[in-house]
DNA sequence: GTAGCATTGTGAATTGTTTCACGGAGAAAA
DNA sequence: TTTTCTCCGTGAAACAATTCACAATGCTAC
């Protein structure tokens, strides 16, 4: 299997939502309607589906439950990944509440913090290290997937316990661009640059739904 | 003024930050030093900086001053632009908290509630409202922006609401592709999707730090 | 059967974005 | 003055993503 674009990864995942909430009694879909339910092109969703390697069929379109299935064997991990987050500030216990128990297969296990009356106790039912302790929970606990929510000057210390630890994909929220090494893959969430964006087309006429994060 | 690509309008952000990061004494900087702050190419950042209309000299490279000065005059609003936030739970909540006080051009001003144990009283030093009243209170504070951060099924509701008062930009937390006029632009912060996203590329090699939110 | 229709998968075209590469310009040194 | 740097601005090339467009498919109607 070739080298999948992160844009696709990401529609996958509108696709599978869309596929989810589809009523049981219906069994087939057509990608226009895929595509409306996810404001795209129904080209755009038979394109994104080609990496699958399952195909639909001219008359009925796909079949809900195998498109989701394999949707799901290419998008969710076969065992449980485990998930760290580094602070536990504004954005950290928002990101804890809201992941807490949701997905069995991808799951928040351990946070870290550097603030000593936040860590050695259960924050939102997971248990908070020192981010001292941070490589050898990692280790432990094979933790491959690491949120970075500490202020911008700490994250790339963080990121570098992190990569130093095994991690193999970062979410980051700070505003600061990190450096890893290439084989670590990093997704950078930056609320100050969205709200900057929308400030600055707001003032504009101009049009353009701009996609996802 | 013809329309700019909105990833330079976020790389923008990154520059202005750069810029606002060296010390007074440094008066000049080369693109290849906003460049490597923001793991770029310098070559991109010259094409990003050729919307201001400010040009650097061969010599030294750009006047620090003149071109905080030309991205402040490009990116921030001349005068005051007003933001509201709809639903003040986990997100929301952390929202507010850093936002508050932070940017004087762009404020958020008010907050709207479905719960009425959380509106008409003060959140973060910011007036919590009925969704009820949301058209009006938009309309006479003349907000131009609003953030989503209500649970999915309400957000097209909310979408609805805002674009009837008249608000041009929108930043959506909910995992919900909103349908709004063309000419209203909307920025999707889907922080599920990132996490699908950073989990599946954690469990390939591959490599590609993806750029930003 | 066959005609008509809506849909799929995908090569080709298009559109959008990033990188290359080079002319030109200022500075410094001889 | 002339030479030699390094860097900027930008046209052109390369690359990436999206959309178009059409042959092929299977269904329904007659
Ligand atoms: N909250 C927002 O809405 C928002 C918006 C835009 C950007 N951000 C960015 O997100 C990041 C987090 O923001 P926040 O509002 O949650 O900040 P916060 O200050 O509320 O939380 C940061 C937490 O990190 C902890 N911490 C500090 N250093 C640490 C370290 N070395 N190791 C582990 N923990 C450490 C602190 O004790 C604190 O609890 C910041 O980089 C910020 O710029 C946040
Ligand atoms: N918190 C996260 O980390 C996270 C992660 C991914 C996605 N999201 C998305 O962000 C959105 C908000 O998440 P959250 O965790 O803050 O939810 P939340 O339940 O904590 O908060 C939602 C708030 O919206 C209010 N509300 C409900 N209906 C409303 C209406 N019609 N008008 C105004 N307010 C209304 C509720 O009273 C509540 O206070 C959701 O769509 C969620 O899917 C959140």
């Amino acid at each position: 299997m070739k080298t999948v674009p992160p844009k696709t990864v990401g529609r996958l995942t509108l696709y599978w939502r869309t596929l989810r909430d589809i009523p049981a009694d219906q069994t087939h879909v057509y990608s226009h309607v895929l595509a409306a339910k996810s404001r795209l092109t129904p080209a755009q969703v038979r394109r994104d589906l080609m990496v699958l390697g399952y195909a639909g069929t001219p008359a009925h379109g796909y079949n809900v439950q195998l498109l989701r299935k394999h949707i799901e064997a290419f998008l969710f991990p076969a065992s449980e990944q485990r998930v760290a987050i580094a602070g536990v500030g504004n954005i950290g216990r928002a990101l804890l509440k809201f992941f807490s128990g949701r997905r069995p297969t991808l799951r928040i296990v351990a946070s870290f913090e550097a603030n000593p009356e936040k860590y050695d106790r259960l924050i939102q039912g997971c248990q908070c290290y020192s981010i001292e302790k941070a490589e050898t929970v990692i280790r432990e606990m094979d933790i491959s997937v690491g949120i970075i929510a500490v202020p911008d000057k700490e994250a790339q210390f963080v990121a570098d316990v992190f990569v130093g630890a095994g991690i193999r994909g970062i979410l980051n929220f700070a505003r600061a661009p990190l450096h890893v090494p290439p084989d670590v893959y990093v997704e950078d969430i930056d609320l100050a640059m969205a709200m900057d964006k929308v400030a600055y087309f707001a003032r504009r006429q101009q049009a353009g739904s701009s996609a996802v994060g």
